[in-house]
DNA sequence: AACTTTGTTCAAAATTAATTGAACAAAGAG
DNA sequence: CTCTTTGTTCAATTAATTTTGAACAAAGTT
């Protein structure tokens, strides 16, 4: 959704039976509007749709956990895109169902703990990528270790040297989740 | 390109008019072929063009460096891609154009000291992120600041979060740059 | 100078990813 | 039991990204 389809979505603003305007038409005020936008930003760096940058900025800056039908009215994106958004991030752990006395409807609000943020999208989008990564490896040795070309030497070397790397990458992993974890200092 | 298709190119090699296989037609072997594909899936998760993973994988395990048109011919893509793919990695510093005596072809070489690949990515595509983002919170600081509706607190607090994490992510840089830059132990 | 080699650029085509919306299921309300 | 609300799924559409290839430029060769 562009910026200028936002804001129009905000105008709208109806008006129901009892007279006041219905509570999932409430327009973003423009310091929403922003740090939505700066969380699309964030999370296209991070290789994700645009959706679940929306979706996370909202419940962001959003004082109360938020259903869906809301979302979808305040964002202006389609229920499909927010259900599927939803879903990715709680399985991040990036956001929190939580139930609202008397309404039926399954609230979220966001997880805002650098922490805990931190360590779903390392489980979750990291480490499988890892994984595999290390099964690749794991046959390239293998291959490597057999071969038998002019270059043996050389690949030999290469491969050594992914090795390398991989481990690295793992004790920063480590590393990153041990500073995030530890409360700030100074 | 598909595993498939670069097999079937790899097994066309033509002879040329001395009666000797051109040189740039050489087929890859199959632990080359390997590597390249951990490199393509690892440049996804960068978020990058597969021709990029593919360029810098044939050049991290190949003993010699190449010209453009041996990468072209040995991985079946265009000479558009390959010469775009060349200019993103010469930028991040991650390959090295070097001169090959009697060949008026700039040949490359892949840069394989983890230390300078990640500064590069850093310096090339994170910071410029980064820098963008500060610019986007500065101004939410001025709308937070001059906020005056039922949720200005709320509004402030989140904007103080988002600042912190700035704050938290830059540390983290210097960070994985100390630690990748240091000489292995252990 | 004319020709060849080498490499770049960029509009069009192909591919890949995200979003929509309608059909469906599950469960509460009457 | 029927109707409504809430939310999910997924095929089709739309949007975004990547790749191609032909035109071009720059520089070397004869």
């Amino acid at each position: 959704m562009t910026t200028e389809a936002r804001s129009a979505a905000a105008q709208r603003v109806s008006i129901n039976a009892e007279g006041f305007p219905d509570a999932k038409e409430v327009p973003l005020e423009t310091i929403q509007v922003e740090v939505i936008e700066l969380f699309v930003h964030a999370v296209r760096v991070l290789g994700l749709p645009k959706s679940v940058g929306e979706i996370y900025g909202l419940l962001f800056i959003s004082p109360e956990a938020l259903p869906l039908d809301v979302i979808v009215a305040r964002l202006g994106i389609s229920k499909g895109s927010a259900s599927q958004g939803l879903r990715f991030l709680r399985n991040l752990g990036a956001v929190q169902p939580s139930s609202v006395a008397g309404d039926r409807r399954e609230h979220f609000k966001a997880v805002t703990e650098l922490k805990k943020l931190a360590a779903g999208f390392i489980s979750g989008e990291i480490n499988p990528h890892l994984e595999s990564g290390t099964l690749r490896l794991e046959k390239i040795r293998q291959i490597a270790s057999s071969d038998t070309s002019q270059h043996a030497g050389f690949f030999r070397d290469r491969v050594a040297r992914l090795g390398n790397w991989r481990r690295r990458g793992g004790m920063l992993l480590k590393i990153v989740s041990r500073f995030l974890g530890r409360t700030t200092k100074k």
